[in-house]
DNA sequence: GAGTTTGAAACT
DNA sequence: CAGTTTCAAACTC
């Protein structure tokens, strides 16, 4: 415990740092709060009121975007003054609004740390197998270990120093089968805790004590929360060596995926029959909270806050039903997600490792790829990896393009099959390549939200999509041969795959490591570095590579909205052009040909190109200006057996657009509006757009937040909806590049990928929007089963 | 499957 | 910033 308490202190002290605000409130609240609670009044008051007490300021501070209708400084409890406390703070809240129920004798009793104490106690006299002796503190991978992590975690706020102990920071369960009883698990934590000397129960006691009073009612969820919450928990970085990267390695991405990877594993989990309805109408929630939450500065800042409260958020979610209510609660928890996710390779590796099942153990991994080290990252549950494969993300990535139309029908079904696949068969040898990065993730999770809403036979669709499986098999097989195997099995180029020489794998020539997905077996390359093994390679690599051009990673190819207006008629059919960001610089190929990145990634050709004899069927580039007649258009596809109709007249659309607009620019359109157009016309005939832009770009994701499956079979082409998907997606990005926020500076995280996630960190103003986009987003899901065929 | 072509990425 | 080299995908045979 010794060293872990060092380390969290520091932390906690770093924290301050990066919080430096509340600090100051801390000591000045506390001393006088704490009489205050003391007081009869202040008990009788909290007994009148449903709300619960302690949280309050500091939290607001840390999140303004969140509005809290909490009651704030009035009830602000003496544990506001630790940072951590402010963290938990979230929770308390979360667990006090969603249940009033609990509030006023709970609350009276964990006003004081006596009374937490005493809640602690009583609770934990309920529980039955604890086993005092796991220790809380000790640093080892048992399972208990990590159980009593988590009870930290759920315990954790404590008012004394000892709260200190991080319960953030390496905090991770394992054993989320362990949990059979949430609240007997944690409430001996908090025992234990409490006879530490450590009272900040305030939040665990009230979670625990939820849990445990509704713990049979709950039942199911609660375990399915659990392991969420030890996904979430798990802070090991990659490397497993270092518990903390610190918030401004954390990338949004990261945030996503933690979202993505929340939502999926209730998606999971309920996909298994194990939980209800309510689980997935929270994550929903959580993911348009998430969307709304905004400020990335804010996340980063508190991003150890979150990872509490996550769990408490789990936990609470787990036990009350409240939390669809609260959409504070649920954005915390979202938000503390994407903070988590981005560490879930270490974690997820240490549960394989310890063999321990997960909540969701149908998804669980074959133990035996976790301990090699180029399985590192192989195992993730079939659930989250799946969809962030499946639906690529936010954001073209020409890199990430891979797949040709033709790839993208045959694809297209099988695609849905292979998700029934791995739900069926989830164990199936095939391991999980965790995407180190979030953007696709999140993405993949937005969609398959929609699906929960329409009701549990839509969630096992989009668990179906998700479900992922990767083979973790790295250069084993002549690459040739994988590669014809990913050919013929008519795998998706969203699944990417190498064939690099002499790069490593570690420059944008490689297709993976440029869409920011590590190489996996499909992949034929020699000497490749780009595997979790080499995570601390990679990232750096990635930030050389960003610090020389910050949109190196970013989505080459990206959608905006132009003048609407102007459109016309189109505009409704067409609600984004696309161009590449860059442009092309063909000299050959006529723009004809893959070689080209506007026509690879379905896109027209700009001004900002400097093709010599564009010839480019998606749009020409003339002079300043591209031409091109609907007639034109038309012949042009034809002569293109590949492409569509449908993809003409979205092409039509993009050329007009890129006359009209010249620039970069994404812009003029708010991201919502044009995901809101997404939604609204998501599938109508005309509103397709290019194929190949679709296709390819999913992609885009990578690394880190996409996974990528080893099996051909198990990689699923984006369906069409996933297509619109990523193209929103993309338009947020270039404004987030462009933005204020640096993608290097603000959206770093660990993620290779974590750019493309951002945008809510950006100061856009249109953070607004960019939460409504999200929010559109969700909505549109529904709609999403429909488009993809089922067989 | 080998070889060629192509253009982006990287380097100077 | 332009020119050159390197690289790997795309393409052809």
């Amino acid at each position: 415990m010794g060293e872990e308490r060092e380390s969290s202190e520091r932390e906690s002290e770093s924290e301050r740092g990066g919080v430096a605000m509340e600090t100051p409130q801390r000591n000045q609240i506390m001393t006088p709060i704490s009489r205050f609670e003391d007081s009869p009044v202040f008990n009788f008051l909290n007994s009148l009121s449903p709300i619960k007490p302690v949280k309050s300021i500091h939290i607001t501070q840390t999140f303004n975007s969140l509005s809290f209708a909490s009651v704030p400084s009035v009830f602000t409890s003496p544990h506001v003054s630790s940072l951590k406390e402010s963290r938990f703070i979230k929770r308390h809240q979360v667990s006090d609004l969603s249940k009033p129920e609990f509030s006023s004798e709970n609350v009276a009793k964990v006003s004081t740390s006596e009374g937490i104490k005493y809640f602690a106690h009583s609770s934990a006299e309920r529980l039955e197998n604890f086993d005092p002796g796991s220790s809380v503190c000790k640093a080892s991978d048992e399972p208990s270990y990590e159980c009593s992590k988590l009870a930290m975690t759920l315990t954790y706020d404590s008012n004394s120093p000892d709260s200190d102990s991080t319960p953030c920071r390496g905090t991770r369960i394992n054993c989320v089968s362990d949990l059979v009883d949430a609240s007997t698990l944690l409430i001996p934590f908090v025992q234990d805790f409490s006879e530490k000397g450590i009272f900040g129960c305030e939040g665990h006691t009230e979670g625990i004590s939820q849990i445990d009073q509704t713990s049979e009612a709950a039942g199911c969820h609660w375990e399915c929360l659990i392991s969420d919450a030890a996904d979430l928990l798990v802070f090991e970085s990659p490397n497993g060596t270092e518990d903390f990267k610190g918030p401004s390695q954390k990338s949004l991405d990261s945030g996503t995926r933690f979202c993505t990877s929340l939502i999926n594993d209730l998606q999971t989990t309920q996909a298994v029959g194990a939980v209800g309805s309510d689980e997935l109408h929270r994550a929903e929630n959580l993911y348009i909270q998430l969307g709304e939450g905004g400020d990335e500065k804010e996340i980063a800042e508190t991003q150890d806050m979150f990872v509490n409260t996550s769990l408490s958020n789990c936990v609470a979610g787990g036990s009350s039903e409240n939390i669809d209510d609260e959409p504070v609660s649920n954005l915390y928890r979202g938000m503390r997600r994407r903070c988590l996710v981005f560490e879930m390779t270490g974690a997820r590796r240490k549960h394989l490792e310890e063999g321990s099942s997960c909540g969701s153990t149908m998804l669980s991994l074959p133990d035996g790829n976790v301990s090699s080290n180029d399985k590192q990252l192989a195992h993730l549950k079939p659930t989250n990896d799946s969809s962030r494969c499946i639906l690529p993300g936010i954001g073209l990535h020409l890199n990430a393009l891979a797949t040709t139309s033709k790839d993208y029908k045959v694809v297209k079904h099988e695609a849905l099959a292979s998700g029934i696949q791995l739900l069926s068969a989830p164990e199936s040898s095939a391991s999980f390549q965790e995407p180190l990065n979030s953007s696709v993730a999140v993405t993949s999770s937005e969609i398959d939200l929609g699906p929960v809403e329409n009701g549990a036979s839509e969630l096992e669709e989009a668990s179906q999509v998700s479900g992922y499986v990767v083979n973790e098999e790295f250069n084993q097989s002549s690459p040739k041969k994988k590669r014809r195997r990913f050919e013929h099995a008519g795998e998706t180029e969203s699944c990417k795959r190498c064939n690099c020489k002499k790069s490593k794998c570690l420059k944008l020539y490689c297709e993976c490591f440029a869409a920011g997905l590590y190489c996996v077996e499909p992949c034929s390359c020699q000497d490749c570095f780009n595997k979790p093994v080499h995570e601390d390679t990679v990232l750096e690599t990635r930030k050389q590579i960003e610090s020389r051009n910050p949109l190196a990673f970013a989505p080459k190819v990206v959608r905006s909205i132009d003048a609407v207006p102007e459109i016309g008629d189109h505009s409704s059919k067409t609600p984004a052009s696309a161009r590449h960001k860059r442009g092309c610089n063909c000299k050959k190929s006529g723009c004809l040909k893959k070689y080209c990145e506007c026509y690879q990634g379905g896109v027209g050709c700009s001004i900002n190109c400097r093709c010599e004899g564009c010839k480019n069927t998606f749009g020409r580039k003339v002079g300043s200006a591209l031409i091109e007649t609907e007639a034109e258009l038309e012949e042009e596809q034809t002569e293109t057996s590949e492409k569509s109709v449908v993809e003409s007249s979205s092409h039509k659309f993009v050329i007009q657009n890129d006359a009209k607009q010249n620039t970069d620019s994404v812009l003029p359109a708010t991201p919502t509006q044009f995901s809101r157009q997404l939604a609204q016309q998501p599938f109508s005939s005309k509103f397709k757009l290019p194929r190949s832009s679709f296709l390819s770009i999913g992609s885009s994701s990578g690394l880190y937040g996409s996974q990528r499956s080893g099996k051909p079979s198990f990689c699923q082409p984006p369906t069409k909806f996933e297509k619109h998907f990523q193209t929103v997606r993309e338009d947020e990005m270039p404004e987030i590049l462009h933005g204020n926020c640096s993608p290097i500076s603000g959206v770093k995280s660990a993620s290779p990928n974590n750019k493309r996630v951002s945008p809510p960190h950006c100061d856009f103003g249109l953070s607004p929007g960019q939460r409504s986009s999200r929010k559109l987003i969700l909505q549109s899901i529904p709609s999403f089963p429909s488009l993809t065929p089922k067989h």
